[in-house]
RNA sequence: GGGGUCGUCGUCUAGUUUGGUCAAGGAUACCAGCCUGGGGCGCUGGCGAUCCGGGGUUCAAAUCCCCGCGACCCCA
């Protein structure tokens, strides 16, 4: 037997099993620079299927795209100064151009609020020209010094970053939760993968925002991934870069701003939450290959006559909107075509020998159970069509149900050490609002606090680490 | 942030402890030819590695020492 399939198992070494399935399945592979990757057509072909989704959802709403330059100038980023000393010591700079050294050294954008902004202060004059809504797909550079991992930290990613003004800091709070709705649609609903949404605390907010919001998955692992976050930026950046405009009143005032973003780090979690001993496990919905027909030919039967049914029942899909391929190398036997499919996470297998020609009907092989069974001819449109939702909703129910189980709800301090170390996951508790309480926890257990919900959960204990009067209910979690 | 492991044909690896047997062995992939086809099938032949890079020790280095580069794992 080769090296060619998934060597761990998913439950014995999860981070070698991870990093197997990102490199066999083809989602990714190493780059020769330290700390970065290459997104190979697999994973590129999610990603598109990411894009399609939100772009569809954003333009909904009247969101443009744009597209803004990689380098920013020292003094933009340096403007505010909290986003500043959030980002420096991660930023990547251009100091030569050529053989000449630049007057003043750029930065390759770890995010692009100060670029954009110091645009948005020449094009807003008057009330008429807000709100302003743009958004931007580009890559990302960020210089981790901490052990890198495909998809889920690497120097250089790809994101999406919304940039919207308003007028009123209503209009502005509208947006961060309409977007934080559309996340939250888009990682359920179509990458299957159950989320907790919330409000970051002071600690955990985005560098120059007035506060964060953000959604947080569990991973098989017990830790937390953040999943995207949408900030309201308040008037600081406004103030900084001076975007002011005359309202109706003929008063000057400054805009609200909001920001948002979602990386290629979620098809990592995708990875991770789905995949199995097999290799990845796509939600139908994501997948760019839904369903793959294989023939079976025999030596001593008319293969003609399969590969033209195999290709009938391709076209046939396709016309009904579901995508498939028809893998009819002949260089490779069905046992290997197996392998290869499942290892990529195709959700269907459609299998059609001379048994099924003869019989007028197909083998069907779910990813998501392994199961196997055989359907009619005429039935095999319907059939997939209802098979696809069920995957859909199986992957994302046996998520959320990991979710649900491994999310622990505690009084004590000792519950909570208890709780995390046993189970991992979230721990749901109360606190004081205290920052000194939520930095002793992370120093002594390396918990954060992930969350408080946006609906505020009514008060079961004091504080959890203090025993002072409780304030909120957060949710915990050692976070990647 | 702390600790550990590792780097040998495209890939996975044997060899490193104890320097000489290594002009580096195997498997897989790849190429040619057969055979096949409902779970990575089989047979024959072929191609393929200055042992991650640099320096040092030595009569002699894949093996020992130093520096660098890169990757992985575990813990907080």
């Amino acid at each position: 037997m080769s090296e060619m399939g998934i060597t761990v198992k998913k439950s014995e070494n999860f981070s070698e099993w991870y990093t197997q399935v990102v490199l066999k399945s083809g989602l990714a592979d190493y780059a020769p620079i330290k700390g970065c990757m290459i997104f190979r057509e697999h994973s590129y072909a999610i990603w598109e299927k990411i894009q399609e989704v939100f772009n569809k959802r954003i333009k909904e709403k009247g969101h443009k795209n744009v597209y803004f330059p990689l380098f920013i100038p020292e003094s933009f980023l340096k403007k505010e100064a909290e986003h500043f000393e959030g980002f420096v010591p991660e930023v990547a700079w251009v100091t030569t151009g050529g053989n000449s050294k630049l007057e003043e050294r750029l930065a390759v954008r770890p995010t692009s609020e100060t670029i954009m902004y110091a645009t948005y202060a020449k094009w807003i004059r008057s009330w008429r020209d807000l709100p302003i809504k743009l958004n931007q797909w580009c890559n990302i550079v960020r210089w981790e010094t901490r052990a890198t991992r495909l998809f889920l930290r690497t120097r250089e990613f790809l994101w999406q970053e919304g940039h919207t003004a308003h007028a009123t800091k209503e209009e502005a709070d509208t947006e961060v939760i309409e977007i934080l709705n559309i996340y939250k649609d888009l990682v359920e609903n179509y990458l299957a993968i159950p989320v907790l949404v919330g409000k970051k605390t002071e600690n955990e907010k985005f560098a120059g925002a007035l506060y964060t919001t953000a959604l947080e998955a569990l991973m098989p692992d017990g830790k937390v991934l953040q999943m995207g976050t949408s900030h309201n930026l308040g008037q600081n950046f406004a103030k900084v870069f001076d975007i002011k405009f005359i309202g109706e009143d003929e008063k000057e005032h400054y805009v609200w701003q909001t920001s948002w973003g979602i990386t290629t780090r979620l098809i990592g979690a995708l990875v991770m939450v789905h995949g199995d001993d097999r290799g990845l496990v796509l939600p139908p919905k994501i997948a760019s290959v839904q369903t793959v027909i294989i023939p079976i030919p025999y030596k001593d039967v008319d293969k003609e006559l399969i590969l033209r049914k195999a290709r009938e029942i391709s076209e046939n899909l396709q016309k009904n909107g579901i995508s498939a391929v028809l893998d009819d190398r002949s260089e490779y036997t069905p046992g290997w075509k197996f392998n290869e499919w499942e290892l990529k996470g195709v959700p269907i297998r459609i299998e059609i020998g001379p048994r099924d020609v003869k019989k007028r009907q197909v083998t069907l092989a779910r990813r998501d159970t392994i199961e196997r069974f055989v359907v009619k001819e005429e039935e095999i449109v319907d059939t997939v069509t209802k098979l696809l939702e069920e995957i859909q909703s199986n992957l994302f129910n046996k998520a959320k149900e990991f979710l649900e189980d491994h999310t622990t709800t505690v009084k004590t301090y000792n519950d909570f050490k208890e709780a995390l170390k046993k189970k991992g996951g979230f721990i749901r508790t109360c606190w004081c609002s205290n920052s000194t309480c939520e930095e002793k926890i992370k120093e002594e257990t390396g918990a954060t606090i992930r969350l408080i919900p946006l609906e505020k959960e009514e008060l079961f204990s004091n504080c959890v680490y203090c025993d002072e009067e409780g304030k909120e209910v957060v949710y915990f979690g050692r976070a990647y």
